[in-house]
DNA sequence: AATATCTTTACCGAATCTTTACCCTTTTCT
DNA sequence: AGAAAAGGGTAAAGATTCGGTAAAGATATT
């Protein structure tokens, strides 16, 4: 599960610290002295998340941000002036850590910034309803639910796409693993069942009907 | 499409403050003055964000935390010391800000949170309309406004091509895939449903006849 | 084998959408 | 100008889809 760090700083000093607290914490890290040769780094390997020192040679902080969309980066620099973190948090930074940092709290930081990355929370959650992806259990308004199979792999789905509309043909595609032979007709009865309990435990309407389309999670 | 922000904060300066500066960035605000409401609201509203104050009464900040797994939450707070810190970040905020906070720093720190947890929400506008194709949903001047099927790949159609020609025949191709059997009359029907509804929600044409050819949508 | 649970089919009324039919007005062409 | 063709729109007929109940069929449990 060990995460990638990519450590782009060229204070050899400062960039061992990192490495060492960062492989103590069980991370994998890739190591960069400048610009130029982190964005070269980052085009073979893949980080899960990028330290970036702003004074860089070659390429600077600055300028390679643009270029690391899709991976969050954490920026670090002596700068503490509110313009700057402003200016790089808009131009695409996850975070802005002032140096000299603390240990403790910028591995917080890492791990706050991962978590939401890999946003695979066991816990979906929407309004009032969580369901627990782990014990496959659900709770509306914090009164728990009993779900079949079918319809527990119908909530999913939606949750996962909360707030979009899923076509009735995408969610008989995502839940025939669990429920083959389940058609457009037995669908809408599902649906029907999982309104039902859902009414009954927190008196709400969550699954919208899209006419002709499908149903939406509000 | 404006995303909403749960401000959590029993002090009434610092919340309206807030509330002020969020609203003039054009978010939706939500107001909650001790843990307990929070809860309360969140369960039946959901907010893109949350701004929560640690010091609250009824349920801290540090208790609700845990509670709103699955939506980011930006911790502010007086304490500054690191160990606070780092025990919040772990126990699952997105960010943390000490009080005094500066203005454009926490609004550069919403949209990088916001950011990351953000839905790749494809959104087709011109003029006052706005039509998520995600969730399928259009805003004339503000106003929700509810579309069929048709209506919907019609000004999907329209809007993609805004400015320009879009020959009637093309339409009919286009929109084929929803409505097999539509043909150039009751085409005609759509559209002036469609330019009803717009008409009523912000009181605009939109949809101009070129004659003989098609619609443009201006 | 009997029982409980889940899934599907059958069916109905109600709501929603699409099309047809039929007005009138505007534009184009002779 | 006058006829033919196209646009704009209303109202009602026709077709789908929705939401739900009840019961039959399938699957798992004891």
């Amino acid at each position: 599960m060990g995460k990638t760090i990519a450590v782009v700083d060229d204070d050899v000093y400062i960039g061992n610290l990192l490495e060492e607290l960062l492989t103590g914490e069980g991370y994998r890290v890739l190591r960069a002295y400048s610009g130029t040769e982190a964005a070269l780094l980052l085009e073979k390997e893949t980080a899960d998340l990028v330290l970036l020192d702003l004074m860089l040679p070659g390429l600077s902080g600055e300028e390679l941000l643009p270029r690391l969309q899709g991976t969050p980066v954490i920026v670090l620099s002596a700068k503490a002036a509110s313009s700057d973190k402003v200016r790089l948090l808009t131009g695409g930074a996850a975070d802005y850590v002032t140096k000299p940092f603390d240990s403790a709290e910028l591995l917080a930081r890492v791990a706050a910034r991962l978590r939401d990355s890999g946003r695979k929370s066991a816990v979906l959650s929407r309004g009032s309803l969580r369901l627990d992806t782990v014990s496959r259990q659900l709770t509306a308004a914090g009164e728990p639910v009993h779900l079949t199979r079918t319809e527990y792999a119908i909530l999913k789905l939606l949750l996962e796409n909360a707030g979009r509309v899923v076509a009735k043909s995408l969610i008989l595609e995502g839940i025939f693993e669990d429920t083959p032979d389940c058609t457009e007709s037995s669908l809408k009865i599902h649906v029907s069942n999982l309104r039902k309990k859902l009414r009954e435990a927190d008196g709400q309407e969550h699954i919208e009907a899209v006419w002709g389309i499908g149903f939406r999670l509000t």
